[in-house]
DNA sequence: GGTAGAATGTGAACAGTGTTTACAGAGTTA
DNA sequence: TAACTCTGTAAACACTGTTCACATTCTACC
């Protein structure tokens, strides 16, 4: 068995338990009886449990790239942008674990672990444009780069955040999950069509 | 020193401690030695560690709801949605570790403890008919209500919970913490006054 | 083949955690 | 005085992450 493998060992063992019993509540002995290893044997293949859980972090992040990588061949920036706030909710939903240990809790390394300012940041650039596109096209109204991609980086990141911890089902039963995003983002830029309409309300009004 | 005025000592020190260290980096032990009793004298007055966590937690909503306690003077619905949302991201960035306690970790607790169903429970009843009496007065554009309320929870919590990480001012250095929120709800919800322009731009268009 | 050296796994220990328990003393009541 | 409650504590228990000296095995080279 050469290091690789007892790396992708410990580290599958490790995903399996976390996915059981919350992240807080598995312990390195835990992990290593899991495997039937000493305790102290993680310790070759991981300096420690937080690098061991950088590790996961990396590879859920690296998963996570994975879902949006045909993001880039979605021609219209309107387009591109539904979809990549439907990637994220779904992530959440589907993965509310994981997208509390990437996108939640333990934040600091997010920004600031030199090991992968690489994914994160080129996504954020990413994001950045297509939201600078959508301005241009006049699909998001008049408004600066700055607050629309504020706005609409708090709003994919607050659904997901309340979608992943349950708490948009609990307390918003009726609520269709599903179309949640598509919704949301309806009324937070009133497509065009919308604005047509709106306007001939307006006519009609006086 | 009777039984309330050791509950307060103790309650002080670990809040002290908390905002000193940060909630992971504080034990029992730890607390005991700041007020110069034994670990095991704190369990005469919490059952455990997160029963006094859980005293903070509602102590802090306690004085968050206080904060809000002059919204329901506000007789415009629009104007109530706006301090409301302000509120929450002056608290967001004032206290991040008590935004991150009260609203990000430990979620269960906020919605499933019997402990204080009423404060919150009301709090977003109260927040759901602002957002009501928003679409009836016309402010917020024509939209389900629970969309409207959806979309509106998660880009405060959002906006919040960015800004408590630090990840908004970080990631979106030029950006103005002060007016954020005003920004970005004049963005989601285009006022009146915008749809003027934006009808009269058209019209000047064609 | 023999031997040095690296790689791998482990038991034991250390310091820390939350929590319980048996006990001691002080204060109050009858 | 006697009984009883209240309050505080030392010691212990079962955990936690982590380290280290010690074996064992595997690899490479003369």
């Amino acid at each position: 068995m050469e290091h690789e493998r007892m790396r992708r060992l410990i580290l599958d063992a490790a995903k399996e338990l976390f996915a059981k019993d919350g992240f807080d509540n598995v312990s390195i002995r835990k992990i290593a009886a899991r495997i039937k290893y000493s305790p102290a044997a993680l310790y070759r293949y991981f300096k420690n449990k937080e690098d061991l859980i950088l590790s996961l972090k990396m590879e859920g992040m690296q998963k996570f790239g994975e879902m949006q990588s045909h993001l880039g061949q979605i021609k219209d920036p309107f387009q591109r942008l539904r979809e990549g706030g439907r990637i994220y909710l779904d992530y959440a939903r589907k993965e509310p674990e994981y997208y509390d240990l990437l996108f939640i809790k333990a934040v600091p390394s997010f920004c600031s672990s030199e090991k992968w300012v690489g994914k994160p940041h080129q996504n954020f650039i990413n994001f950045r444009e297509t939201v600078h596109e959508c301005i241009e096209t006049g699909h998001v109204g008049d408004v600066s780069l700055e607050t629309a991609v504020a706005t609409l980086w708090a709003t994919v990141h607050g659904l997901a955040s309340l979608a992943a911890t349950g708490r948009l089902q609990t307390c918003l039963p009726g609520i269709d999950m599903d179309n949640i995003f598509e919704n949301v983002l309806d009324f937070i830029t009133i497509p065009q069509i919308e604005r047509e309409k709106m306007r001939k309300g307006k006519q009609d009004e006086s």
